[in-house]
DNA sequence: GCCAACGTTGGC
DNA sequence: GCCAACGTTGGC
């Protein structure tokens, strides 16, 4: 087992942690349980940076803080999970999707993305404010002055922590 | 609604 | 390849 566990590490195949913004105006935490199978495509990312975490990084199983930018109480409100790999995406395609790039074509996609399944809400927002209390998630894009990137890399650690607020009272 | 910070574009 | 102008993001 820890042989196995060993080799998961060495070849970079252990479950990932993300952050991914949404502003829940647009699309929520609870829009995407209403969704079949608790299931949508995480489509519109038009940043390079975000682009190739989903496209190179994301793996299915991978677990995804679930953020609410944009909005009165801007925060975590639960967990998601990647449900299917990087794929293209094909509302780059239609000029009459807000999403449309004329330089992605379907023989070479520009654009990808993927699935991203809900999981579990946490019992509260964990709130940005209430993050930048606490000094173990210091690290974390998100509180970064100016950091604009809606998909975002976080440790196992910040997760827990996270995971731990949003659980607690 | 303001505006700082950022990524992208395009002229040179 | 520089960099000014522009459009967008997103907290406040």
């Amino acid at each position: 087992m820890i042989i196995l566990t060993l080799c998961y590490e060495i070849l970079g195949m252990s479950k990932k942690y993300w952050l991914m913004k949404s502003e829940p105006d647009v699309f929520s935490f609870d829009d995407l349980k209403a969704r079949p199978g608790g299931t949508d495509h995480w489509d519109g990312v038009r940043n390079f940076q975000a682009r190739n975490f989903m496209r190179d990084e994301m793996k299915k199983h991978d677990l995804v803080l679930f953020y609410h930018s944009n909005c009165k109480e801007p925060g975590i409100a639960g967990i998601a999970e990647i449900s299917k790999e990087a794929y293209p995406d094909y509302t780059a395609y239609d000029p009459k999707s807000l999403y449309f790039d004329p330089l992605s074509a379907p023989d070479k996609p520009r654009w990808f993305m993927v699935d991203v399944k809900w999981v579990k809400p946490f019992r509260r927002t964990v709130t940005l404010k209430e993050m930048r209390r606490v000094p173990e998630l210091r690290g974390m894009k998100v509180l970064q002055r100016g950091q604009r990137l809606s998909i975002q890399p976080v440790t196992k650690e910040e997760f827990d922590e996270i995971c731990e607020m949003g659980m607690g009272e």
